[in-house]
DNA sequence: CTGAAAGCGCTTACAG
DNA sequence: CTGAAAGCGCTTACAG
């Protein structure tokens, strides 16, 4: 392959091969109307002289970057790496790069100071992991980018929106433990303002429900906003024998802080989690968890993304739909 | 915040203030030599009106686009996930975005084709958990980004790398098998012409010289040039009561496989895993692993990554020179 | 300290 | 089917 000391531009294309940088453009782009031999020639004068296009610049001009801008606040969990992954993937065959942009942990929402990053690149679209919080929905369909909420609800921000039904997801958390003998519930979610995390609470209080039992609201804890130790310390207090938790991360630190105590998962107390990062990575089962069916859900996210890219008027059934989450036992329930 | 239905460009914002473009971008930019007054009107202006700069065309006529193009092949595997969320949060910091280009699991090597979608987004640096394979190095070289090599070696291509002693993190997992009583040992690598998987291998090897043992040839396996299912009944029918695996996620795969075939993880045979992820994940301490001690690890990639894009001279201490690889132990060795 | 002009490398819209 | 010109939104280099 040839040497690029040299930036390599149209210019010099059409330089070498008598044509236009139009001509050359044209072909490159295979936009109708050129012969054959034109092809041929621009073709070769590109390969030898090593042509690299500038999204930049095509990108300025066309109005379109070819990218799509991914929102994230914690690509640590597995259930977004896993799933920027096969996104980004399917992306990247259809010509569309990813930029990776991330709120630091500030919160679950997408902020103002975010999205000016982000509009800054002129993304063709933007997939998020994070919530467009107060003013930033409107702020985002005026901009009139498209914009996919993934793994969340698009409905309440009238916004295109991929995601499961977690409270079909937190019932039958809440059933399994209830049918493994556990009695005294807990549930530890994340943010006590995050609608994944309340459906999935929601689950939960209607399987205690239809055993004519409830969740007590002092049991009800958010490790984003309280102290992990405090909770735990809690759940030992009380005597809980049952905790579901909002994600599989948040499970094995409670795993942990339990069995620090003397308590045994899964013989003393029942512990789900959700996402089944372990069969992401392949690892044994060893906690409880609620899986979507992570694969055809990162796919499903990919597709609708790649949908309003191409601007098909399309419609396919949703995710939530279609697919229904299930359950996956490990050694943390009985 | 202000709407944007229509794009605001330095033009608006010269019209409102009856400044020239010239000097709105100017103070935008922090260049010497405007007055205080002419800073608050066009800072009120960008303001009101919303401006964002379009980092397209900044790129475009400065040749930086403050890019910086992240190499991986698999986002699925913590140890690339959790440090690309470190790397990317200090680049985010120093101003830079991330593009993230996967090479889909083709190789670990970087190719033509990978890049030349790196090249068409004129990163100021790209970051590479791939190595440059035969000509790639000088194409990388001769085109002057900054490229570093994450997580390899690379003294072997010339080339600027950030990485641990990995032999020296085979020795300390073999002496910990051979300390432990496992006898008759095996090592599970990933390619067969990979440097840092042959290192490890090595480190094993130096290990059982020490003590009088050599690691037998047939017991040394490759699981992208393999099957599993053959590493692991070749395993169990040479009775091997130890393996070192090139990394966490083969050693979870192989312990799950192991224990399919009856044979329990620690009691009957050693596993011992690199990368810790399951410290990066705060997951209990099931497997036995080395930790180069990633986020140290991570941040001093994003040092030199930064070292080279602010253009500095300052020799730093190699990470393989100031930091060693540590044993973390878990139930899957005695 | 500020402005008018040129130009980064493309693609578009138009002319032939 | 091909080309000359304009322009995307900036920053640079220069003039004043």
């Amino acid at each position: 392959m040839p040497d690029i000391k040299k930036k390599v531009t149209l210019k010099d294309i059409a330089e070498k091969t008598g044509l236009s940088v139009n001509t050359v453009s044209r072909v490159l782009n295979k936009k109708p109307y050129y012969t054959k031999e034109v092809e041929e020639k621009v073709t070769a004068a590109c390969k030898e002289l090593g042509y690299i296009v500038d999204m930049n610049a095509s990108g300025l001009r066309s109005g379109s970057t070819r990218t799509v801008a991914i929102l994230y606040d914690d690509l640590v969990n597995p259930f977004y790496s896993y799933t920027t992954d096969i996104i980004s993937k399917r992306f990247e065959e259809n010509g569309y790069n990813c930029i990776m942009f991330s709120n630091n942990d500030r919160s679950p929402y997408v902020d103002y100071e975010l999205m000016r990053s982000v509009m800054a690149r002129k993304p063709d679209g933007i997939l998020s992991f994070l919530e467009p919080a107060g003013d930033m929905t409107d702020f985002i369909k005026n901009s009139g980018i498209p914009f996919v909420i993934f793994g969340r609800d698009g409905a309440p921000y009238g916004m295109v929106g991929v995601d499961a039904d977690e409270v079909y997801g937190g019932k039958i958390a809440g059933e399994h433990l209830l049918a493994r003998g556990y009695r005294k519930l807990a549930y530890i979610g994340s943010w006590h303002d995050v609608k994944v995390c309340l459906d999935r609470q929601k689950g939960l209080e209607e399987a205690l429900a239809e055993n004519g039992m409830t969740l007590s609201p002092e049991h009800v804890f958010y490790v984003r906003e309280q102290d992990f130790g405090t909770i735990v310390d809690k759940i030992v207090k009380d005597d809980i024998d049952g905790v579901l938790c909002f994600n599989d991360v948040i499970a094995f630190i409670v795993m942990e802080a339990l069995e620090e105590r003397g308590i045994e998962a899964g013989a003393d107390c029942g512990i789900v989690g959700f996402d089944n990062i372990q069969g992401m990575m392949r690892m044994p089962r060893l906690l409880t968890t609620v899986d979507v069916g992570n694969r055809d859900f990162a796919e499903a996210g990919a597709e609708v993304m790649l949908g309003l890219l191409s601007g098909s008027e399309e419609e396919r059934p949703s995710f939530r739909e279609t697919h229904k989450s299930f359950l996956v036992k490990g050694k943390t329930t009985r």
